[in-house]
DNA sequence: GACAAGCTTTGACTTAAGTCAACTGATCCC
DNA sequence: GGGATCAGTTGACTTAAGTCAAAGCTTGTC
């Protein structure tokens, strides 16, 4: 109710409580508020095919949104998922190119849009917004080499073994987890398909390294899953 | 000779003919030529170990340099190749965080050496410079997605084809091909070992897709090697 | 509460690609 | 010029993980 009341001021707020945007003054704020698009995707709903035009950027007000690949016969690698507050796509928005990857809502998402030539003003305007893009993209490299390493380097149980303990470091070390994801999801954003994923965690639980109840899992032998995850 | 009688003027010009650096005042290329520290590696000497801390980056001066992780078992993914000119490890040095993988020269290799601190300051005095490193990350993110892509969604055929086709793409689509890298580090480039490269190339040359002889490749079928590569 | 639609699991089978080991060729170099 | 060393190839074998198909489970909706 109050939200709908202030809706303009109350997206100052959201933009300025952003990774991306916090610690600007607030007429920078509502400029940018006065150049965002706001959109809404439906679960399912495509944002951008791989390969289309870069021209802009998003903010997620609410919701999920994955970005993934496909390969030629279907399957797909789930590269990332954005939740509320994250932005992506900045680098198509960016370098002008097409998106390197495709993007999809997981769940019903407001998004804002910032259309790239705003952003790219934005960037010679506000200095202190380009060190801002500098750390997102270095995480999105950490990120995106850890990736490289855990497909290439390591098996489908070392990798679910590594996002049980990653998971469980985020619960501040709980041995109680909730896959934020369905299987299927979990299973492309591990590089895998549902049937090897669903075998996988049979195993493990077969082993007593792990219980699984639906999406709840249980961390039953860290030691074991660690040695896994190396 | 006359390199040896003027090496300072030099280096400003080569800092001054590097990406990264490029279109900066003399002033500032002496100063950067002032904190950079030269450093000499042999063919296969380490620069750095994953996750070893970043303690600054590193700009090429001649030779070359491959970043790469390595599983459990000893195989090798590597993530990029750096030649003369190029920067890499910036992301270390921006966040502070450790290496998220090890580099190592594959030849006589001559690198300059710049420190974390003092990369930090100019990040902050030179506001160009901030948006250099933008391109880039944003290079290097499209370089990993496709990596993600070739390495999770492509078969190894698909995945040589592909870089077969970049090579000729890079030589102004000559059929005429030089691997630049042994077969070993090729194979350590698309993800696989040196036998299953070996096998596949013995393949594509008995279908009469390529010619291979030592590192010198014929593209004998482009539409072909185009089809594999999708 | 019952049907449909979508997840998830299970089973039987196939296959791409890795492992291990032996052999062949280069290249180096006292 | 003849070992020694390293890169590349070939063969036999194993295996992780994918495919295809069917069956169970959930979930939501009328």
């Amino acid at each position: 109710m109050s939200e709908a009341q202030h809706p303009f001021s109350n997206l100052l707020d959201f933009l300025g409580g952003t990774q991306i945007f916090q610690g600007l003054p607030r007429e920078q704020l509502a400029a940018l508020a006065q150049i965002s698009r706001a959109q809404f995707y439906e679960k399912g709903a495509i944002l951008f095919h791989q390969g289309d035009e870069g021209n802009g950027f998003f903010i997620i007000q609410s919701g999920r949104v994955k970005v993934f690949q496909l390969s030629v016969g279907g399957r797909e690698q789930i590269l990332h998922i954005f939740g509320a507050g994250d932005h992506f796509a900045e680098v198509p928005a960016f370098d002008g190119k097409s998106f390197p990857a495709s993007a999809a809502a997981l769940e019903r998402t407001e998004v804002l849009f910032f259309p790239r030539q705003f952003f790219l003003q934005l960037l010679e305007q506000i200095p202190t917004l380009s060190i801002k893009m500098l750390s997102s993209y270095a995480r999105h490299l950490r990120h995106l080499s850890q990736l490289v390493d855990n497909i290439s380097l390591r098996e489908v149980p070392g990798r679910l073994a590594a996002y049980l303990l990653e998971l469980s470091d985020q619960a501040g070390g709980s041995q109680q987890l909730d896959l934020d994801v369905s299987k299927g999801q979990l299973a492309a954003l591990l590089g895998t398909i549902p049937e090897t994923l669903s075998r996988v965690l049979y195993k493990l639980g077969r082993d007593g390294v792990i219980n699984t109840a639906g999406s709840k899992v249980t961390i039953l032998d860290r030691k074991r899953l660690q040695d896994l995850a190396e």
